[in-house]
DNA sequence: AAACGCAGCGAACGTTCGTTCGCAATTCCT
DNA sequence: AGGAATTGCGAACGAACGTTCGCTGCGTTT
């Protein structure tokens, strides 16, 4: 993959933008609000993009590609599959909470986008998915032998991915420890629960029948 | 907690504007988009909720309340812990998978919310996730004999709700088989990892070290 | 039968939205 | 030095926004 830097200025600019529709959502921060708060005036900024939806596909580009990058870099490095693995965590995690706004914008996703412009950003969401599906692959097969089937390969990278960017949610160093702690608490968990195989739960029927009895008891919690 | 039926019709908007929110956003979607997707007219649907804020509340109420109490329900009649645990993620993904746009919505957050509503949609929260990471708690002390620091204890917790929380985005049926694997997917992979204690790994120093000499170079990928 | 409250609507309100335009200042190239 | 491109801004545009108003039916209560 070819790079070119940024615009001089730029980098900046959608860092404070990213900041401010990670808390409003696209749709919920102005123009306005991203004048106020690069420093720019409102007419200025189009010197930087030429629309709102192009500054929303900026960000997202920058985000996938560095992201994606960094893991490229790290991976010619490391050898050991399950060293690979925990770089793959190693790597999300860490550029996830130095660039939370930014990070936090990509998961709202693209659907405001025209089509060409959310392909080129569904490619690469699908090729960081791929590098990180195939390290998934490689510790496991080098770690039991077998091989995991196609479906149950996506699976499991999902729920890896589930843990990862579910972090933006609750995570915050002061009352859980530091990062390199929390990335090593999803290796494990991961790991070890990747390796050992499915385990059969025989009250499985009886919970799922005790579920369709209440599920049509539905009310809304009274609020005085 | 007591319950009160919705007002009739209520639901049935709630549902269809929740479905549209989750595609585009609480601000991206307009009221005259909920009228034409409700068959409602614009005024109209004032009669049902006395401002977008209240439907967005009401569609966060509906939710936390229901998923809570479906659960709370579930429990009553599960004993074994590592039963309870399968129950846990068995509600949680069957109650999401049926009412994916509501879910959606839920997860994108209540920042638009004045104070008292959004704490009170934050009690709701917290009392669910109390919930659940009791329940974890559990299982961790019936199988091990131990037991998890507080700030473990949230973490583990937090792993298991992104796994759940993310299949909004990824999970299909059609793709990836039945929801009933799906949810022992999870469960066997959180349980394994959640017993099995924390695994080392020798080379972690030299990926930190890796990712650090490696993070100055971001580039923007070329897009012709 | 009269009075009332509720569900529903079209039209309009004031505001804010994304974007454009024309023009000044600065920087870059030759 | 001088023209061209870039960077910046205030003012204004039409469109879309959430909400309100006054009115029409309709079912229920008195």
């Amino acid at each position: 993959m070819e790079g070119c830097p940024l615009k001089e200025g730029l980098e900046e600019i959608l860092n404070r933008c990213s900041h401010l529709m990670s808390k409003k959502g696209y749709h919920g921060t102005s123009m306005r609000d991203l004048a106020k708060a690069t420093g720019y005036s409102l007419s200025g900024l189009y010197n930087y993009f030429k629309s709102k939806d192009e500054l929303l596909f900026l960000i997202n580009l920058h985000g996938f590609s560095a992201i994606s990058t960094t893991l490229r870099g790290m991976l010619e490095s490391v050898v050991e599959p399950e060293a690979r693995l925990y770089a793959v965590i190693y790597n999300h995690i860490r550029y996830f909470l130095a660039h939370m706004g930014e990070m936090r914008v990509l998961m709202l996703g693209t659907q405001n986008l025209d089509v060409e412009k959310s392909s080129t950003i569904n490619g690469l969401k699908e090729d960081y998915r791929i590098q990180v599906q195939s390290i998934v692959d490689e510790v496991y097969s080098a770690k039991t032998g077998k091989r995991l089937s196609r479906k149950d390969l996506e699976k499991k990278t999902m729920l890896l991915f589930g843990m990862m960017n579910w972090v933006f949610g609750w995570y915050s160093p002061r009352s859980h420890g530091p990062a390199d702690d929390l990335i090593e608490d999803i290796y494990s968990l991961f790991l070890r629960g990747l390796l050992v195989g499915r385990s059969k739960l025989s009250e499985a029927d009886d919970v799922r029948r005790i579920y369709e009895a209440n599920k049509t008891k539905i009310f809304l919690a009274e609020v005085n």
